[in-house]
DNA sequence: CCACGATCCTGCTAGC
DNA sequence: TGCTAGCAGGATCGTG
């Protein structure tokens, strides 16, 4: 399931088949993966001429900046992923949108599931915040940041463990830590796999209450996202489930520690066999020798 | 305001 | 062997 590293990973890989590339023309038959514009005319008219300058990651969003200011969006959230074919080449099944290009390929969207959002906004423009934690994608017209909901990106060299403190935050104190993780408002690009994989990693069991960390807790655990976050991207992410880059399926899964492994002896401990949980409504597994409440 | 569950959607699999 | 109920979970929305 994309997180962080394996939409880092898309966003790379998608890189050398788009940029420079204009857009020739639009396609959509399902328009239920369409945020704004919800019409797919609406949105071929937007793209059609405009050329591909950049493409980057916030959160587990694909960002494609394009020569007039716009910005296109796509989060492929469990499913999603993209596919590069010869423009009208057969199709390969759950393709439900496409964009053909000016070198005669074409990207398309392959979404089993649907869950995935492409998304347009008309004028973004892109710059260091003054906190200097990574990019601010500011409406041209409003001012007002349209990932303003977004938490820090882990990765980003200078969000440090004070966005931790947050924890302590009325909005996520009293919730499981590993729900806190799994909130793109408190941290972005964290989601199940990694989120278990770092819990296990300190020590911490996912239904501690996110207040109740101390602060070398809290800095460990943060500690261990960025390493683990890293790792996976180093890996090309974690292909578990259909998750699949432009360059093919990633390496991470065979690193995971945790996630997908219950009923499996714990690596750390090496005497106690993994065991699934539900916290926060999340399938969950933690060694409970490891990790105590 | 908060915590929790339902919802979206389809493929896969455990279990009968 | 074949069918089906249930699970998978990112994000959002509705309910108690």
């Amino acid at each position: 399931m994309p997180e962080l590293p394996e939409v880092e990973t898309m966003a790379r890989e998608l890189r050398p088949y788009v940029l420079g590339r204009a857009i020739r023309s639009f396609w959509c038959d399902r328009p239920a993966i369409l945020g704004e514009p919800k019409d797919p005319h609406t949105l071929e008219t937007l793209l059609t001429g405009r050329r591909i300058v950049a493409t980057s990651r916030r959160a587990k969003i694909i960002l494609f900046a394009l020569d007039d200011g716009a910005l296109l969006t796509y989060a492929p959230r469990m499913t999603g992923q993209f596919v590069v074919a010869p423009a009208g080449s057969p199709h390969e099944s759950h393709e439900r949108a496409g964009l053909e290009l000016s070198d005669g390929m074409e990207l398309r969207i392959r979404d089993a599931r649907t869950f995935g959002r492409l998304n347009y906004y008309a004028s973004v423009r892109a710059e260091p915040s003054e906190e200097g934690e990574g990019m601010r994608y500011l409406d041209a017209r409003t001012g007002g940041d349209i990932f303003a909901a977004l938490g820090p990106e882990p990765l980003d060299p200078h969000t440090n463990e004070t966005v931790m403190l947050r924890l302590s935050a009325r909005k996520y104190a009293n919730q499981p830590i590993k729900s806190a993780l799994l909130d793109q408002h408190f941290i972005a690009g964290v989601g199940n796999i990694y989120a278990d994989e770092s819990l296990w990693a300190t020590k911490i069991h996912p239904q501690r209450k996110a207040g109740s960390l101390s602060l070398k807790e809290t800095q460990r655990l943060f500690a261990a996202i960025r390493k683990i976050l890293e790792v996976a991207v180093d890996h090309r992410g974690s292909t578990v489930g259909n998750y699949r880059s432009l360059g093919g399926p990633g390496r991470m899964q065979q690193h995971l520690a945790v996630y997908g492994r219950a009923g499996a002896l714990c690596v750390a401990c090496e005497e106690t066999r993994l065991v699934k949980l539900k916290v926060g409504g999340r399938g969950t597994v933690i060694c409970p020798h490891c990790q105590k409440l």
